[in-house]
Formats: structure tokens, sequence, C-alpha cells
RNA sequence: GGGCCCAUAGCUCAGCUCGGUUAGAGCGCUUCCCUGAUAAGGAAGAGGCCGGUGGUUCAAGUCCACCUGGGCCCA
């Protein structure tokens, strides 16, 4: 026997996040990763992309959710036999990181800026960017995510930028990068438009002062015939009213002119007339378009807009709220300028670019465009143009990083017009495969098929700027790498800064004209940059060649459900523009994390889950298997304390106590893995179970994970987890203690595929299990379990009807324990025997129903239906009888039910039953259409489920009660062996006295097999020395090591 | 207003794809049992008009429609 191939010692107990910092350790210590990326070079390559997280905010318990999935899929791959590079990343441009710096030189907006010096601003945001990347990478690595952080990619790097140039000067050159006034949220503190997916970031319910304004009709039809009629306006932004161009209404709808019941005239629409208006009497009916033209007079007439007025018609104007008549300012609605612009009226903007009215304007000169609705709804109140005034709870777009509301605002603009490639993006998604899949259709598809354009530029300072020079001609020159700047500029700028301000310095001459063009002003939406990552990660085309190609498009890419309008959206069009061909095949979109109470995670509320301490507390695996296979990933989930603590009591713990069970006995007994046992066929019944068990699991696994379905993969591990622990091991625990090699070595196979399957789960403890398992006794294993390869199923080993049989055998033994437990008679208590009442029950092995009366200790078991005791109650099977009998299936099942059940089972064991079923005559039964139930008569302990039956004859005889002594006596002596901590292989020497001549009898009659059970080399009925264990029939024990 | 998701035990959730007559698990509670690996395990009890209404069907937690409440996303 050579210790070098022997299990190490594995404790019952473990201090889980202790072990994971040896395993930490272990594998940098052995550069484990590297081997991992080295050892599968060369294989079939799985392409995965990391999503940059912005490194200047701080980790977050939803990064830990998100990087267990990024782990677990490379590292299930590799097992596979791929080679899976991981390169991670880092977003470093936005707002977020402005506004940062903002806030730590307390800055209130661009001025500040500008003054301080736009050089010196965006060194500090570099700086900035850095700041959280120690915090991200001690969390990655505690965790243990896998990925490739000193090759990582950053936004900011030139070589990404001019990598994103040049792909803004393809997307140029296809015609799709333009210039447009449009109208767009701004956020008036940041000073800059949104895009559509950052919009969708930052809506908040808020109340807004709604109001019905009177806008008295100067001339036309009804002015004519109804003197003093006005027009009834609504809007929920009074501070657009300032900005009156125009009312819309809605062509083909109906309109009334009506007198309320103070006797004033107004026009609203006919469905809305109740609900603004009360009582009223209809003077006239007419429709939209006859409003056409007529004039109004303006609720405020504080600034010029000539040659306005008038009532103007638009389609999309609904009567579904308010009142069908509306307001229109078209600098601050995109649907406003539409229509005003169809009939020539004027865009005119009194409000300036930080959001303030101008300061010349008489009333709200200088106010904030938000806080001037008070004064004006007071204005309109005190000229007698209210009609109404409620307040109106909505969800308004605010700035989605400083919360400011946004407002919308007509502004010049660079677009990318991924309208115009709308169909080549659902096509690209109808290839891409979705887990789960309803957001392929649902929000995504949703998303796709109401396609805006991208508003790419922001008028910031910290961003890829936009590589487009222009003349005063207005000419265009989209320059796509700093080597063709340079050539332009006409002096090498390979090592030029590209952010701003230094490449707005650098002046070209016009491409068309050759008159001396800059750059336009503005950087890019930071989205556009994480979007570019599958070829500006290398640099490409400049650089990376190589490594770009064969790595698009990506196998895998997950982040949670905000980035269908955010990553996912982003990555696939600009894959689409570029390349024409999405960047990603499979994409895993999971649920947001929630806290205990099913709440946001948020600051505001003080419920944040730090990830390190969570995972100091209860360990990095048991959180990882939380987050992938606790609940539906897919959905919102609440995380906790409690719920994590469950999966190291329940599913970890289980699985390590096993672990160290084999360790303890292969040890004790001096056994290796190496040493010969039976093949499997030869060994017994539980053991060809459970390694049938365990190669279904391994091939179970291997297609969940193979769906992404780390749910139900999961679930099979736990569940496996818990019939090894709890029925192999219990079961086979005696075998052990003898050191049987075919039991030791089913455990050992069922341990090392169970590990296997587990790894890409929880990758500490199996890897520590590998170390003391298998890596110590088996020299060509390899050094770390995440070295190791998938198992191989074999499917010689697995035996359905033996799974089947066990399970049967597991439900009698269930339901014998719970006719033990109603007869009141302890298990330890020995029963002469059992009768068994079930359909598998004949087909059922000898050996397995041995497994059956030793755990239920009784002597026997005889099939019911043999005794003749038995009563017997029939059920109608609806399932089978419904697909024979339709609608008729009730005629039959109230037939069998009045059918006498001994006449009817004894013709169905017969092979004949039948029943007479009213109209429809006999019908004759086949046995699958009964559910029979058999029950003993009298003087039993019985338990009856789903048509099986367990019965107990509880006759006690004299000699079943002195063996149940002697299990007695044998418990109290094991458990005093336990107390004074023996080890499990010690001898003893028992000295005993009994006060109960019953007692006393037992003792003697078993003697030789207690002396056995507790290993003692004697047995001595004489009191010994010390303080004796006692049990409650005054028996006392002294127990001694020899 | 639209889209998607959700609603099952005190709490957290399975089950619904493919309908079958006693609806499960975990946590918590009560009472037992088992235990020479276990921080485990097992049995019993209390606790459910499976959100509501209607429909399809011999049969609905499961399929369909509508409604209510909640979440997310968008107008």
């Amino acid at each position: 026997m050579t210790e070098a191939y022997m299990y190490r010692p594995v404790p019952p107990q473990v201090d889980l996040p202790a072990m994971e910092r040896e395993v930490l350790a272990y594998w940098a210590e052995r550069d484990v990763f590297a081997k991992s990326l080295a050892q599968s070079a060369g294989r079939p390559l799985w392409v995965f992309y990391e999503g940059p997280p912005t490194a200047n905010g701080t980790p977050g318990t939803h990064h830990v959710e998100a990087r267990a999935f990024k782990d677990i899929f490379p590292r299930y791959r590799t097992m596979k036999g791929y080679y899976v590079p991981r390169k991670a990343g880092w977003d470093c441009h936005g707002l977020p990181v402005e506004l940062a710096v903002e806030k730590e030189l307390g800055f209130s907006g661009k001025a500040d800026i500008e003054t301080y010096g736009v050089a010196e601003f965006n060194e500090r945001c570099r700086t900035s960017v850095l700041e959280h990347v120690d915090e991200f990478a001690a969390m990655t690595e505690r965790m243990g995510y896998w990925v490739d952080m000193d090759d990582a990619y950053w936004t900011m790097d030139p070589a990404y930028i001019e990598s994103v140039w040049w792909s803004l000067q393809r997307i140029h050159e296809r015609g799709l990068l333009v210039s447009d006034h449009r109208v767009s949220p701004y956020c008036p503190r940041c000073g800059t438009g949104l895009s559509d997916h950052e919009l969708a970031q930052g809506y908040e319910t808020i109340v807004d002062p709604s109001v019905f304004v009177r806008f008295p009709l100067t001339n036309g039809a009804i002015a004519e015939r109804h003197p003093g009629a006005a027009l009834l306006v609504w809007t929920t932004t009074p501070w657009t009213l300032v900005s009156n161009t125009a009312v819309a209404a809605k062509p083909d709808a109906d309109y009334v002119v009506a007198r309320t019941t103070d006797g004033e005239i107004l026009v609203v629409a006919e469905v809305l007339a109740e609900a603004t208006l009360g009582e009223h009497e209809v003077l006239e009916r007419l429709k939209g378009r006859d409003l056409e033209h007529m004039h109004y007079e303006r609720p405020f007439a504080l600034i010029d807009i000539p040659d306005a007025h008038y009532v103007i018609l638009a389609d999309y104007v609904t009567t579904e709220d308010g009142s069908g008549l509306v307001h229109q300012a078209p600098a601050f609605g995109a649907d406003d300028m539409v229509s005003c612009r169809a009939y020539g009226l004027p865009v005119v903007n009194p409000i300036t670019a930080d959001g303030h009215f101008e300061a010349d304007i008489a009333l709200v000169g200088g106010e904030f465009f938000k806080k001037a609705d008070a004064a004006l709804v007071k204005d309109l109140n005190a000229r007698g143009l209210l009609f109404k005034h409620v307040p109106y709870e909505h969800s308004y777009p605010h700035c989605w990083r400083c919360h400011t509301p946004l407002m919308y605002y007509a502004q010049p603009s660079w677009y990318i017009r991924t309208t115009s490639i709308k169909d080549d993006l659902i096509r690209e998604n109808s290839d891409t495969n979705w887990q789960p899949q309803t957001i392929q259709w649902g929000r995504y598809g949703d998303w796709l098929r109401n396609n805006v354009d991208w508003a790419l530029s922001r008028n910031r300072y910290w961003g890829t700027p936009l590589p487009i020079w222009r003349c005063d001609e207005g000419h265009l020159t989209v320059i796509g790498s700093l080597k063709e700047l340079g050539e332009l500029a006409g002096r090498d700028l390979a090592d030029l800064n590209p952010h701003r301000p230094y490449v707005d310095e650098i002046e070209i001459p016009c491409r068309e004209c050759a008159a001396p063009a800059l750059r336009v002003p503005e950087v890019i939406d930071c989205w556009y940059d994480s979007g570019a990552m599958p070829f500006a990660q290398w640099g490409y085309p400049h650089r990376g060649q190589e490594q770009f190609e064969g790595r698009y498009p990506a196998d895998f890419i997950c982040e949670a459900i905000d980035q269908t309008r955010g990553w996912f959206y982003t990555l696939m069009a600009i894959g689409t523009l570029v390349f024409d061909e999405s960047s990603y095949k499979n994409v895993v979109c999971l649920g947001h994390i929630l806290d205990e109470d099913g709440r946001k995670m948020s600051k505001h509320l003080g419920n944040v889950l730090q990830p390190i301490p969570l995972m100091d507390e209860h360990g990095a695996d048991a959180v990882r298997w939380f987050m992938l296979a606790s609940g539906s990933p897919w959905q919102g989930r609440r995380v906790g304390h409690a719920a994590i603590g469950d999966v190291v009591r329940k599913t970890l713990l289980t699985y390590w106590n096993t672990v160290s069970f084999q360790s303890l006995y292969a040890r004790t007994a001096g056994w290796q893995p190496s040493d010969a046992a039976p093949v499997p066929a030869d060994r017994p019944a539980l053991d060809r179970w459970v390694l049938s068990e365990a190669h279904q699991l391994a091939r179970e696994v291997d297609v969940a994970l193979d769906c992404f379905d780390t749910q139900r993969a999961g679930k099979a591990i736990a569940a496996f987890v818990d019939d090894l622990s709890n029925w192999y091991v219990r079961r086979s625990r005696r075998r052990f203690w003898d050191g049987d090699p075919a039991a030791l070595s089913t455990l050992h196979e069922a341990l090392r595929i169970v590990t296997l399957c587990m790894a890409p789960f929880t990758p500490f403890i199996t890897e520590r299990v590998w170390q003391d398992l298998f890596e110590s006794t088996d020299s060509g294993a390899p050094e770390s379990v995440h070295l190791a390869s998938w198992p191989t199923v074999d499917d010689a080993l697995i035996d359905t009807q033996l799974s089947e049989h066990m399970a049967l055998v597991r439900r009698l033994v269930e339901l014998g324990r719970a006719a033990r437990a109603s007869s009141g008679v302890r298990t330890r208590q020995p029963l002469s025997r059992a009768l068994v009442g079930a359909t598998g029950w004949h087909g059922l092995p000898a050996d397995l129903r041995a497994e059956i009366s030793a755990e239920l200790n009784v002597e026997s078991l005889e099939g019911l239906g043999d005794s003749a005791l038995v009563h017997v109650s029939v059920k109608p099977n609806f399932r089978a009888l419904g697909k024979r009998f339709g609608k008729q299936t009730q005629l039959v099942a109230t037939a069998i039910g009045n059918a006498e059940p001994d006449a009817l089972v004894a013709a169905m064991r017969a092979g004949a039953a039948s029943v007479d079923a009213a109209e429809l005559g006999v019908v004759l039964l086949e046995e699958d259409d009964l559910i029979i139930t058999e029950t003993p008569q009298e003087g039993w302990a019985v338990a009856t489920g789903a048509g099986e039956t367990v019965a107990l004859d509880l006759e006690i005889t004299p000699a079943l009660r002195r063996a149940g002594t002697a299990r007695e006596v044998i418990r109290m002596l094991q458990e005093s062996r336990k107390t004074s901590g023996l080890d499990v292989s010690d001898r003893i020497r028992v000295m005993w006295e009994a006060t109960d001549d019953d007692v006393a009898e037992a003792m003697a009659d078993h003697a030789t097999a207690i002396a056995e059970e507790v290993l003692a080399v004697e047995f001595v009925q004489s009191p010994g020395a010390g303080e004796p264990s006692v049990d409650e029939s005054g028996l006392r024990a002294w127990i001694t090591r020899v």
C-alpha cells in the first residue's frame, strides 16, 4: 500500500469560504486558467464576447449574476473540447464618467468644464475610469470568474477608437451616417441629446399639471355662429404654451360645439365632451376637418410667432385623452414638428440649450423650463383662460444619470439611419437563438419593428470623437484611422491622443474643395463603443486581423434584460451595418436581481447586497449556484441570505459530506481507486443503480447546458446529490464499514461524474474534491478539475428498468415509514413481516425487496394479493379510460365504481374483467383502466398511496422484543463511542450491568452480534470504572479503547 | 394606450410545453422516527375555493377569452 495513491483525509466539517481561498491560491500558484487556455488552444473555437462593465461604478451583486453565466458556459465548453478565449473589457467613455468628475469638482454644467479646460477634464475622466477597476478585479477573482483581465480591451484606447472610426467611415460610405435637425429628448442639465436606448433607462413616474385651456376662436363659421366660442385645448406641458403655434385636430373624428351649464361655448371631441365638460348641451356637430384654418387667440403673446395660430389637421391626434384638440409647439415635439412643417409654420424656440427661457421674455424670462409651469398656469387663471387644472400622473422621461426631466427639443444631430436596415436586423434576429425564447419576437422583436434612427452624437467631452471633418462649404470628410488623418494633415499623427481637445486641433484640407476643414464638435454615444467591441477589441482592421477573423460572430453573449435596447441592440446593429451579419448567435438574457422583499436594489433603499461580503459569508460557490440554478434566472429573482444559506446546507454540504464519508472509509480500509473491483455488472443492484443514475445525470446536464438551461441542469445535479447521499450511501453504509471494494469503487465513480458535472457551476468545491479524491489517486489525472474533460456517458451502464424498480422500492419504503409512524412502533424494533400491495411488486427482484425489508426493519415481505386478509378497493384510471371512451368516460367510471371490487379484481387477475356500462353495454377492461388498492383487513399498520400499500404485522414476539432491545443497546453504545471521540476503527472493551431482567436476557442472547457491531473485543457483564453511559431501561455501560 | 412577464400553503417557489379526479418541494411551526459521514435524512400534523369570471372538454392549477392586481419595457 503506497500512501501516494490514497485519498487525502476530508474532514466532515468544512469552512467553505476558507476552502475557497485555498483553491484561489492553488489556481494562482499553478496558473490553472492559463493552462486551461494553453491546453485547449488549437481545438475548435467557441467564441465568447464579454460585455464591458462601466468601470467607474462599483461592482454589485447583479454583476455576480451575469458573471456566473459568463463563466459557466465557457468552462463547460472547454470541458467539451473547445477553445474558449475570454478577453475582458472595460467601458470607459460616457456621461456617467463625466458626471462623476463634475461632481468631484463641484461643477454644475458645461460652462464650468470649458473654463476648467477640456484637456484637464478628460484627463480626470481617464483617471476616474480606473478608480474601481481594482474592486471589479477583486470581485471577479473572488467569484471564480475566469476572464483574461491582463489583456482587457479599453474603449478609450487609441487603437479601439481608431477601430470605431473605421466602422463609422464604413457606415458613412453606405450613406447611413447623416446629420439632421430633429426633435429628440434632450437633457438640459447635461446639455446633450439622448439616444432612444438611453431614454429607455430613465422613465420616472411624476405628477405634472395638466391643464385645459380656452383658445377663443377669432374667425370662421363657428366664431360667427357662436360668438365667444373657444377651442378647449389640453396639455401636460404648460411651459410649451408660450411657443404655441397651432392646434391640431383629427380630420375624421367627431367634434361638438357645446354649451356648458355655465353658459360658455366650447369645442371638444364628441367622445370626450362628457368627461371634460360634464353636463352640456350640444349646439352643433362637425368633423375635425371642418375646423381646419380657423384662427384663435393664442394663450400667451410673449414671443413673436408670425403667420400662425390656426387649426391644422393631424392623424396622430387621439380622442382617448384630453379634449381631442392638441396644442402644437413644433420645437418641442416630434409629431408637432412634422405636422406644423406640412403647413409651413415656423419653428420658434425660446429656450436656450441649458433649459432656461431666454432672459428677455416677460413673465418667464430666465426660468428653467419646467419651473415656469406654475407662473404660466397662474397667469392663465388670472386671465380667465384656464378651464380646468388637474394633476396628471404619468411616466415621463428623465436623464438616466442625473434624473433631470428631459425636454423634447429640436436640435442638429448626427444619426445612423438604422431604419433603412430594419429588414436586415429582423433577418439577423430570426437567426439568433434567445434564452429565454420569448425575448426574440417579444420585447426585442418589438423594439426592432419599431426601430427609429440611432441618434449617435453627443455634445460632450469624454467620448470617442466623431471622425467627421467639415469645411465651411459643409463638405464632409470621414476619417478611418490616425494614419489617414496624418496623411491628410501632412504630419505624423500616429501618437496623437484621439480624444478631445487634441483631435479638435487637427486641421485638414477638405477632400472635395481643399478648403480647411475642422472636426465637428460632437462625440459619440458610448453605447456605440461597446457595440463595436467584436472588432474594436482587436483594433481591427488596422491590427488584430488574425484574432478577429474566425472570432466573428460570437457563439455566446449574456447580459440582463435591460440590455435588449442597450448592448444586445448595439452589437447586432453595428454588426449588421458593418458586416451585414449580427455579431452573436446565442444570447442569454437574465432577469434582474431583487432584494428579499422583491424590491429593486438601490442605494436609496439601502437594500444593496455587497458581493464580496456575501461571498465571504456563504462562499462564492453558493452564490454562483444560487444565481445559476435557483428559481428561473430569466425572471426577476429575490436574493437573500436565507436562500443562499439553503444552497449551502442542501446541496454543497451534502455533496461534501458524501466525499468525506468516502474518504474516511476508503482510508480506514486502506482502499485505493486502483484496487481491483468487480465489473459493474457483477456489483449489487444499488451500485448498478447509482452508476446508471450518474451516467444519466452526465447526459442530462450536458443536454441542458447545451441549451443554456442552467436551471434544469442544476435541478438534476441537486437531485442526484440527494439520491447519492440519502439513498445510495444510506443503504450501503455497512459495505463501506467493511471496506467493500465494489461499494468504494462505485461511490468513487459516482463522485467523479458528479464532480465533473458540477465543476462549471461550483468551481471551488469541485476543485478541492478533485484534489482530495482524484488528482491524489490517479497519476494520469489532470492537476485541476478545470483541466479535465466532460465525463463520457456509457450507455451500457444505463438501466432504465432498474431506475423504475428503485423508484418503486423508495415509494414502498416511504409507505412503510408512514405505517411505522402511525403504529407508534419505532423502527429499531424489528417486526416479523410486512405485506406489500403494488402493481410492480411481482416484477421486483429479491435483492431490491431486501432493501425494503432492511430499511423498514422487518424480517420478511409478502405480496398482499397472496394473503386472504386483503380488502380490495378499485378506482377508475381516468387517464387511460379517457383515451378510450371519450365522452362515455363517466359511464364506464360509474360502472367501475358500482362494481364489486373483489370480483372485478379477481376477473382482472384472471385476464378478463368487464363492467356493464349502461347504454354502452358490457365493456372489456384492461389492467391499466383500474387503480387497485389493497389493504389488509385488521390488526395491521397500513399506509396507502397512489394504489400502493404497505402493511406491517404488529405482533411482537419475545424474541423480536429481545432483538429490538439489542438494537437499542447497539445504538446507545455507538452514541457513546461517538461522544467519547473514538475513531471509527478503534476497538473497545465493554463492561455492562443491567437492572432489568429482560434487558439482561437480550444482552446475553445477542452478545456476539452486539460486540461485533460496536467493535468490542471484550464484552463483559460487570461494572466498570468511571462514569457509565445509562439508557432508559437502567442499563449501565462503560467503554474503553483497547 | 401597447408589448412582454408574473399571480399556486404564513414565506420562497416547482408543476402548466403534452388536461386525467388525493396539487408538490424548501423554509418556518407542532409531534415523532432514524443516525458509528452529515450543519443532514425520514414520517405525520396544521396550513390551498391554484387571483377572478366565463368558455372549450367526459375531465381544467394546466388550454382559450376577458377582467383584477403586480413587475418590466415602451408610447
